[in-house]
DNA sequence: TGGTCTGTGTGTCATTTTTACACTTTCAAA
DNA sequence: TTTGAAAGTGTAAAAATGACACACAGACCA
C-alpha cells in the first residue's frame, strides 16, 4: 500500500446530514444514538456527520458520511447551508462526547449541513448487521438533538418544503412502484398540512410525470389501488424547459 | 482567567459577500479590484471577504466584512451557502494574491457566502475618501472573478431571484421614496425577464404594502410619477400571518 | 352468501388569478 | 406649439384553484 493517499482531516470544518426517509405514513430521519452515559434523553441523538478531509469537496464529504453509514450511493443530496455558532458546543454532554471522538475536541468547528432523500426500504438499520447505532425516528417526534442539530433539522425540513413545491424530488422517498395515495400522504407529511384528495390528484395528473403501470396493489383489505412509477424522461424534459412550479 | 480581547483568525473558514445595489436601471455588485499586476482583465475583480475570527459567528463575520468595506450597518443579509472545492485556488494569479494577504496562503479554505442588499446611494465608493479599491459593477457585465467567486455570484443571483418571489426584500435596494416604474425595473432586473407593466402594477397594488406619498417626481422631462414608500407595518402583518407568495 | 369495513377513484361549479393588449395624460425642452 | 418620453389606466378570455359527496372493489367475517 502506498502511504500518502490518506489526506488530513480538517479540524475546523465538518458536514452533517439530515437523511430523510418515508415509511408510507410519515417522514423519518436517520439519527445516531450516542448511548446512555448520563445524556439527557433526547440529546442522546445526533445527526450523522464528521470532519471533512482536506482533499475532498464538501459534497463529497457529505456523500462519504452518507455512504459510511448506510452503504448507499447515488442518493439525492442537497446543501442546506453552513452553521457555525461558536457556542454550538455549549452543552456539557456534547463536550464530553467530542472528547471521546475528536483529536481536537475544543476546536472551533463550522459545519455544512446537507439533506438527502432515501428510500427507507433501501436501508433498514435494525436489519443490517453493521447497524452501529443508527435508527429511523419520526421527524415529528424529535424534540432535541446534540449541538445545534435540532436547528439544522428544522432548516432541513423547511428547505425540503420549499424545494418540493418547485421540483418533484419526493419520488426519491418512495419505492419504485407507488400509489397516488402514498404520494399524497408524502406531500402532506412534508408540507405539514392537509391537501384535498381530488385537487391533489388533478394537479399530479396534469404534471404528467407519472406512468401508470396497470398493476394493482395486492393483499390490501380494501379496493386495491393502481400503481404508478415516476417518469424520469418527462421530468428532464420539463425541468429543461424551465418548469418550476409544482404549486403546492 | 482573563478573556483574550483579540481572537484568532480561523485559517480554514472565510466569508464572502455579494453586495447588490440598484442604480434605478440595473443590478450592480460591489467588487474589489485587486490591481494590475499581470492579472487577467476580469479576474482582477473579487468579492469582498475574509477569514473569520474564532469567537464570532458566521453572520457576524459577514456583517463585519460588509461594515469594514462600506461602514454600513443594519443591512439586509442572507446566507447563500458554503463553497469549498479544494481546487478553488487553482488560478495562478489567485495563489500569488493569497501569498500577499494570508498568513497561511496554502491552507484549505471553505467559504460561506452571503448576499446583502444595500441602497446604492448609501455607499458610493468613488465619492468616499476611504474608498480602497471597491467599485460597483453591473451584474450582467461580470464574466469572471477570482477563485470561485463567479459561481458564488451566480448562486447569489439565483437565491435573490427565488427570494424576491416570496418576500418583498427588493425595497432594501431602493431609496426611501421611489416610483412604481423603478420598482418594476428592479423586479425585471432581478428576475431577468420582462414583466407586463399593468399586470405588475396591479399585483403590487393588491399586496398593499406601499404607501402613496402624494408627492411627484420633479424635474423629469415627462409626466412626473407618483412617489411611494414601503409600508413596513403592513409587511410585518403579512409575513406574520404566513403570507409567502409575491408570485412573480 | 350476504353484510360490513376501508381506502380508492371520480366531476362540477363558483371564484380567483393570470395573461394579453393600446391609448390618453403630463411635463420639459426645443 | 410641437415633440418626445415615460406615466397611468381597464377589460375580456383563459387558466387555476378550492370546496365538496358518493359509488366501487376487495378482504374479512358471521
Amino acid at each position: 500500500m502506498q502511504k500518502k493517499i490518506v489526506s488530513e482531516l480538517n479540524p475546523n470544518v465538518s458536514v452533517d446530514c439530515v437523511i430523510f426517509g418515508f415509511d408510507l405514513e410519515k417522514l423519518n430521519v436517520l439519527v445516531i444514538d450516542r448511548g446512555e452515559n448520563q445524556l439527557a434523553e433526547n440529546a442522546r441523538l445526533a445527526l450523522p456527520g464528521n470532519l471533512i478531509y482536506n482533499n475532498e469537496n464538501l459534497e463529497q464529504a457529505a456523500y462519504r458520511v452518507l455512504e459510511e453509514l448506510t452503504s448507499l450511493k447515488d442518493i439525492y443530496l442537497e446543501q442546506i447551508g453552513a452553521f457555525g455558532d461558536p457556542n454550538r458546543i455549549c452543552k456539557e454532554a456534547d463536550r464530553a462526547w467530542l472528547q471521546s471522538i475528536r483529536a481536537e475536541p475544543e476546536a472551533r468547528v463550522i459545519t455544512v449541513a446537507y439533506f438527502s432523500l432515501v428510500k427507507m426500504e433501501d436501508y433498514m438499520p435494525h436489519a443490517a448487521s453493521f447497524a452501529k447505532n443508527a435508527a429511523w425516528i419520526p421527524a415529528n417526534e424529535i424534540t432535541d438533538l446534540a449541538f445545534d442539530h435540532y436547528d439544522i433539522l428544522q432548516a432541513a425540513r423547511n428547505k425540503l418544503k420549499e424545494k418540493i413545491k418547485i421540483q418533484p424530488i419526493g419520488f426519491n422517498l418512495l419505492p419504485e412502484k407507488f400509489t397516488l395515495s402514498q404520494l399524497h400522504k408524502l406531500y402532506e407529511s412534508i408540507l405539514d398540512k392537509d391537501l384535498d384528495k381530488r385537487n391533489f390528484r388533478r394537479k399530479v395528473q396534469k404534471l404528467d410525470i407519472l406512468t401508470q403501470l396497470n398493476e394493482k396493489q395486492e393483499g390490501v383489505p380494501h379496493k386495491p389501488s393502481e400503481l404508478y412509477k415516476f417518469n424520469e424522461e418527462k421530468y428532464q424534459e420539463l425541468t429543461q424547459h424551465g418548469y418550476d412550479n409544482f404549486g403546492f
